[in-house]
DNA sequence: TAGCTGACTTTGCTATCCCTAAGTCAGCCC
DNA sequence: GGGCTGACTTAGGGATAGCAAAGTCAGCTA
């Protein structure tokens, strides 16, 4: 099993965690929606405004969101207006954060404007600049070419014969 | 320009790094693809057999990712075979394996089969388990709700009469 | 030089994503 | 209790992403 890389046809992909992600985040208007909650909008035109989606993706969106536990509809009353219900990060969702960091941090790099990137992402506590990195739980930094892919416990192998 | 967040309306969509990013790596089969490279894969089918996509998709998708700066074809030849290209990840597309990891991450925590994920991601010098995380430049780990949006220098403003 | 093989391309079809435009509906204000 | 407003839904249609099946093509091997 030392070289199991070489023997990866034999993987199935049905228990890929990054195939399963996108599952659930693998277009691009729910990944700006995330976006969107994550800086803090929780209206439903806002958040279809900001995004730049037509009023019917964004319900159809923000609705697979809640049924998939990223978002959860609180109601709030803003005063002189009607009770309401608006969208609020869960804790499944906001796990998604270094995700929408990396997706960032690599845009800034490689697809900003000549100007610079439109946001600056800062740590709330010292206003340092934020980025996504890879570590190690021995606490080394990690290249991205520094990680082997190993089998995992969930791992299933095709059957040959 | 302290609560610039209230004036979110004003900003325009269109610089925007991770929806440019999305650009590129917004759909499945690409980020898939990725994965594989990130992973060792190298030759067309391979790719193709392994993310679970035709030859067509696999083809146009290969194509793309080599147009934008994220592979690279390079000849080779194996032993009694003729010369190929293969696709090998340029540092452009290096750079998205941050992306990959946090993906991966989720996957295992919340979409997972119960034996657990696939595959385990270590790192190469000490085998450590590998995990994407959020850090600010001053050194401190970052919360997914750590974090403030401020304005940066390639902010476009809508124009308000 | 004939055949094999890996790497695509072509064709024709389906499904998903997203759009605009026009409804619907609930409930606070007056 | 009639109107307004925010939050959607419905209808119809275009673009993109995907599939399977079959064809092309280059260049080693024999």
């Amino acid at each position: 099993m030392t070289d199991f890389l070489a023997d990866r046809d034999a993987w199935l992909t049905t228990n890929c965690s990054i195939a399963r992600t996108l599952d659930v985040v693998g277009n691009r208007s729910t990944l700006l929606l995330l976006r969107e909650a994550s800086m803090g909008t929780r209206r439903f035109d806002q958040f279809a405004a900001r995004v730049g989606i037509s009023e019917p993706v964004a319900a159809a969106r923000l609705k697979q969101l809640v049924a998939d536990g990223l978002l959860e509809r609180r109601p709030y009353r803003e005063p002189g207006q009607r009770t309401r219900d608006e969208y609020v990060l869960t804790d499944k969702g906001a796990q998604l954060v270094p995700v929408l960091v990396a997706l960032r941090q690599w845009g800034d790099t490689w697809a900003a404007d000549a100007a610079g990137p439109s946001v600056r992402v800062e740590h709330h506590d010292c206003g340092a600049e934020v980025h996504a990195v890879l570590r190690c739980a021995a606490g080394h930094d990690v290249e991205p070419d520094g990680i082997d892919v190993r089998p995992g416990p969930g791992l299933l192998r095709a059957n040959r014969d």
